[in-house]
Parts: C-alpha cells; structure tokens; sequence
DNA sequence: TGCCTTTTTTCACCTTTCGTTCACTTTTCT
DNA sequence: AGAAAAGTGAACGAAAGGTGAAAAAAGGCA
C-alpha cells in the first residue's frame, strides 16, 4: 500500500519521536510539530496508516502507537553503470539498469557494479565477462583492490599500498610487478567487493 | 512487453523518486520534471504503463503508483554443501546452510554451491573463498567446466572435452597442460555455472 | 468514590490536491 | 501518407488534508 507525501511525513516523524522518546507521541503533539491545527486531520492519517499497515494502535489508549516493520525484502538491486577494460577509461551507459546483487556481497556504502572486458585482468582472477561489485568512494586503506583512474585515462584494477608519498598499485599475481603512481595522478573510483561471474 | 522511450524514462524517473522520497509522484509533479504541459499525457503514458506491467496504481487515489519489480529481481536461496580444494575429496557439511544467489547465476537444474579452499585453480580464475555455483548432474558437454572426482578421490573442476574414448580436462589458462583419464575413472558431480567472490 | 488532567474519538463542514475525462493538435516512425 | 505515440488545455468529481468544537475514555490522586 502506497503512502502519501504527508503520511510518510508523519511516519518519519513517528519513527524519529519513537527512537528518540521510547514512547509514542500524542496527536496534539505530532499536530504541533506540523503547525497542524486540529487533532482530527493527524487522528485520520493515523487510521490510514493503520489501514495501510505501517503503524499498529490500542484503541482509546493514550500514546500507544506501535510502527510494524517493514520487511523490505531488501532490495539488492544495484545498477550496472557501465564496463571497465585494464589501460581504458570506464566506458558508462546511458540508462544504467539494475541487476539483482545478493547481500552478502554488497557493503553497506554506496555499490554498484562493472562488467569486465577483456582478459587483461587474468591475473586478478578476473575474467571476461566478469561483474565486479565496487563500493563508491574516492579513497581507499592499504591492501584493498580499488578500481583507479590513472592520468584520468587509463583504468586499471588492482591492490593499492601507499608509501612515501607515492602509490604502488599491487597485482594478485606475485609473480608480476607492481606499478608505481604519483598520488595526484590517481583517482580512485572504488573499492572493489565483490564479483560474479556467470559460465 | 518493450517500453517506448518517452514510456522508460517515466518508469526511471519513478523508481528514482520513489526510492529517494518514499511515496509516488502526483501526475503534475511527473509533468513539471519532463517539461509537459498537460496531465493528460502523463496519465496516457501511466495507463500503457500499467498495461504493460511494469506499474500498478489504485484508481482515483493520490501517489499511489507502485513498481511492479521484474522477477529478474528475484534472488533464490541455494543449499552450501561444502568445500572443495583441487587434489582432494569434495568435503561435505552435515547442515548445510542455504545463501542467497541471484536468479542470473542459477539454471534450471538442481543448484549447490561449493566454497573454493586454496588457490589451486587460480589458473581458472578461481580463488580461495570463492564461492561456485554448481548445476548437479553426472553428464557434461564438451567445453563445460565440471566439478569432477578422479578415481572417487581427487576433485577437479576443468574444462571437459571427451576424446576417441577417453576425456580430457582442459584448464582455462592455455599454457598448462590438460589431463587426460579414462571415462570410467572420472565421475561428474556437476557443471559449474557461476562464481561469487567477497572481497 | 468522585474529580481532574490528558488523550483519543467523533461530528459537521471547508479547502486544496489530485486523478480522470473530453475533444483536439503535434510529433515520430515506418 | 497513415498509424501510433506524444502532447494541449480545460472541466469535473473524488480523495486527501485540514478546521473547530464537543464527547468519551483512561489514568492518577485526594
């Protein structure tokens, strides 16, 4: 059931009292906090938010509303913003579209997902195809996997360790050498968290 | 059903002011954002809308528009039964637990996922931690990776290709060497049909 | 128990917002 | 050129939001 404008402003409004008090708020109460001059308009919105399900109350109780949480059926829709290929730029679609991501690969922050052309990411265990969930921030803590503009240009996916001023940009492969970047010429886009991969 | 143009950026615009604000757009409110002058369109495009599927909406009420979420959304929960590391037995959980695993990464079969121990098969791009989603079943068609045990013992999971009457296990990195065994040392357990990676 | 305070419930009525419908025009695509 | 999609502008009725006052219930207290 759909809410209105002012009924999701008074179920905030009841959430936050509810948070903050521990005890719900009366009419006259939420009737003040909205300039609201009659007890009436805030009893109606009450009832409807009882009839859509949002709140439960006693009947004649004083201050007995009750919000009934929603099982959001958390929503893992993320939107796949574009495609990255190594030595690139990030390539963007217009109209991103959302794609179902399973929680336990998402973090809290701000996702969102790339698919990977190309193989040139092999040694990151990262294949053609691939989509790799990023979390959205500009920085990142020694040893995480960022996704990094380099020179604004080149995008490239690898562990990041910072050192004396400079920024070493670490392959999974061992075997292979780490590349070496100004900080000032390095934009970080993301941190890599999560990857599926469908054969 | 597809969407006109005009009719997919209406819904994109619905689904974000729904996810920001939490309640519907009035009809003027869509129309001011597009530059329309008059509600007639809007209602016309919500009607195709809703007719199309990709909406509901309860007549005559304000915002009370909702998205009808694709079943592409849909995420099912698939049984973790266990481990595998190349070389050994596959290691099974008395209970095993049931996680979350996109629609997209699954098959019409019967699914499990295993939990990748080591990094054995980093040359398939498989990482230790990794999580592989498995179709069961004792067959497999040439080019499929399989989770396969050789002699009852050694798992394996490879590219298979059978072979004037033997079978040979391909591993995705080209520069190494495939296996071959006879048909009847081999048992398929199942072909691996997508892969989800935490960071 | 009876009285007082706080709070909820109900009434009749008003204003604003919103969805719906009409006849008609313009744009876009094939 | 013709059809489908998109848009105009105005009118109307229903739903949402609000007013003000009065009644009814619940709880505390002498």
């Amino acid at each position: 059931m759909p809410l209105t404008k002012r009924q999701k402003e008074i179920l905030t409004f009841l959430r936050e009292y509810l948070k903050e008090r521990g005890y719900s708020p009366s009419l006259a109460e939420i009737a003040r906090y909205f300039g609201i001059a009659s007890l009436n308009a805030i009893y109606k919105h009450l009832k409807v938010l009882e009839e859509k399900g949002f709140i439960k109350r006693l009947s004649n109780r004083a201050r007995s509303i009750r919000i009934v949480e929603q099982e959001v059926a958390a929503e893992h829709m993320v939107p796949l913003l574009g495609s990255i290929a190594a030595g690139h730029p990030i390539e963007a679609v217009a109209n991103p579209e959302e794609i179902p991501v399973p929680e336990s690969l998402l973090t809290k922050g701000n996702n969102y997902v790339l698919r990977v052309e190309g193989n040139s990411m092999i040694e990151e265990s990262i294949r053609d195809g691939d989509l790799i969930i990023v979390e959205r921030r500009d920085f990142a803590t020694n040893g995480e996997t960022v996704v990094a503009l380099i020179d604004g240009q080149e995008a490239t996916l690898k562990k990041l360790y910072r050192e004396d001023g400079r920024v070493r940009l670490q392959p999974a492969n061992p075997t292979l050498f780490p590349i070496f970047v100004e900080e000032d010429r390095l934009r970080i886009q993301g941190v890599v968290v999560g990857l599926m991969r469908k054969y």
